[in-house]
DNA sequence: AATGAATGAGCGTTCATTCAT
DNA sequence: GATGAATGAACGCTCATTCAT
């Protein structure tokens, strides 16, 4: 997911985190279009004009939140890939890589659900876009592939399902809050349970 | 549903309905806080200031929408709650009746499921909180009723459950398309396959 | 000097050349950069929002302001050219005019003269260029006639004169002020006189 | 020409120059109010805060490049004014060292031409208008004597070829470059000829 | 001497809203 | 019913300036 990266290119980059990390809340918590500048500053502890030292603009502020997140989930999710697992055995890595992601970026990817759609129609948020290919390449590939083998139902729309399977996972951003009961390992494994096996008891 | 009536105390509700199936069609594509009430306004084929003639304000035009879309909502889901079926065929019905709204009112259920929780915080949207709980009660209920009826895995975490089923439906509101290759029953006996059965082969 | 119109094609032209009137003379006092919308909205009797009803931006007024006045100084320059004078009668025909031009326009001559320098380089402002280079042209042009009909001196430096000329008379308008002592054309008649026979004493 | 000395008392003079040199470019080249302190900093090599360390602000450089410059004008003035030659001397003299000055000051005369108008208004650059008076008083003065000598015309309004002279020479700091075609006794030669005997070719 | 980070005032602009016509 | 023009509050952002280090 490349992008451009910020006005100072190596000095003090735990500030900049630190920053992101309370506008990312922010964004999430309110909407991206619904937060001030002013109050992110003040999240911050900070003047509105000071955040400018530190980025270009609201929107790239936005800009590195979701290119950050994109970078590590496709770190994630390429690593899950690359171990050319079956079809079943994929799903369930790259759901428990999802809920993973969710729980280190869930106002990241909370942002990513709720503005990705606008996004994409400006030049600067292009690699969303790109990225959403890639993913469905990648989900949607692993379905079929796991229809073709046998493992998954063939009665099934396959895109319903993609997007059945998509949707399920990364709607949990909204609210889901990390350190509550469940880890994101339990999470995952009680999804793909529903997803793979139903809710319905078997055998009827 | 409590909500406050417009201006005009009788004319014309005829234009009010097309006026506000217009915002909603805008609200849901670009977002509420994105929409200016001149971008209505243009759709509408009106200047700004002459909406004013019909609504008082941009969050009245909302709360008509989200409101309209509640109360026939709840008309569905009264009956189906009425007629005590048993909790599968509940859920059935329930999950049918959802995609049914959402071919119905797609553009209010977007801005129902991207705004609602911003909008709980206001006292005018209240109501929102109170379908929301009523809304739970009854999803819930159900669930848990078929668990104790072992028609529903008793495995797995209620709640966790209930949140899979319930964002499951109306995520479908982001990508569903009316006129589109599946008719509402025909995404809801899908969904309700993959939700009840799973999506992998059974006995294996 | 064409250029892109404003927001209201048609109506109210009024106000429009009212407001951008107020607005030049604001920009010539006090600088286009150091003016602020709310200095002209001020000067003008409203809030600096309200501007916005009648102009897209600060700039567009400015290009307003410029291009309108560009447009009707090549109506009176085009004319002097088409009668096709002798070099001497040209130059005394531009002059005249450019002195007119600074009577009817004043304010946006000292816009033109202070801010035009940085303003071709701004795409939007490319026809300076264009009128600059057609300027040149046509002085140029009538001074090298002039010389080689034996009625302008060749002893000097044509590119020098060139600009003693254009300078000496569009400087005229950081003092002049309409309805002063002189009108144009006695101004004009007088510059003539010092440009073409020199201020010092004839024949010693 | 009273003005505040700066910061440091004593230390490295010339870093002062260098860095006034370097500003007086930039404001002549975008304006001074156009020209942010980080720009010039930016020039300098350093950050905008460090400027601070040199000067107390944007405008006291201003001030120190003003007044610098009219020191060093009113020095070769003074020295000419001294000499008591013919008025028509005199202003040979003066046109002479005034586009010496602009060799050697460009930037500054350029600045004082597009700032001056609205400095003067400020207590600070009240020296300004001191240094107008008494430049008025000098070049008037000896056109006057000039007419009264018989050596100017004296069909001319006064005051009209004043600011003719004046304006015609100063302007030239607009286009002029160090270093081209002609050196400034070789155009303040020809501007001379310009001024004193016209452009016109004589005796016709 | 210079940096890094912040301040605070103000700027151009947007937008929901009002209202006389 | 609708328009044209305006309001006023707020927004994203810029920039001269400060100051501890």
């Amino acid at each position: 997911m490349p992008n451009n990266k910020k006005t100072p290119a190596t000095p003090a980059p735990e500030r900049r985190r630190q920053l992101l990390a309370t506008a990312a809340e922010v964004f999430a918590a309110e909407g991206y279009n619904a937060t001030t500048v002013r109050r992110i500053a003040d999240a911050a502890g900070m003047l509105a004009g000071s955040l400018y030292y530190h980025f270009d603009s609201k929107e790239s502020m936005l800009d590195e939140i979701l290119s950050g997140f994109l970078d590590e989930l496709w770190e994630g999710y390429d690593a899950v890939l690359a171990a050319a697992l079956g079809p079943r055995e994929t799903i369930e890595a790259l759901v428990t890589e999802s809920f993973r992601e969710i729980d280190r970026h869930r106002a990241a990817v909370a942002i990513y659900q709720k503005e990705s759609k606008h996004l994409v129609a400006h030049e600067r948020f292009r690699y969303l876009a790109d990225s959403q290919v890639k993913f469905e390449k990648a989900w949607l590939g692993t379905l079929e592939r796991g229809v073709a083998d046998g493992v998954f139902r063939d009665d099934l729309d396959i895109r319903l399902t993609y997007r059945f399977v998509r949707d399920t996972v990364w709607v949990a951003a909204s609210w889901y809050r990390p350190g509550g009961l469940h880890s994101p390992e339990e999470i995952a494994r009680q999804y793909l349970s529903m997803v793979l096996e139903g809710i319905a008891v078997r055998g009827r």
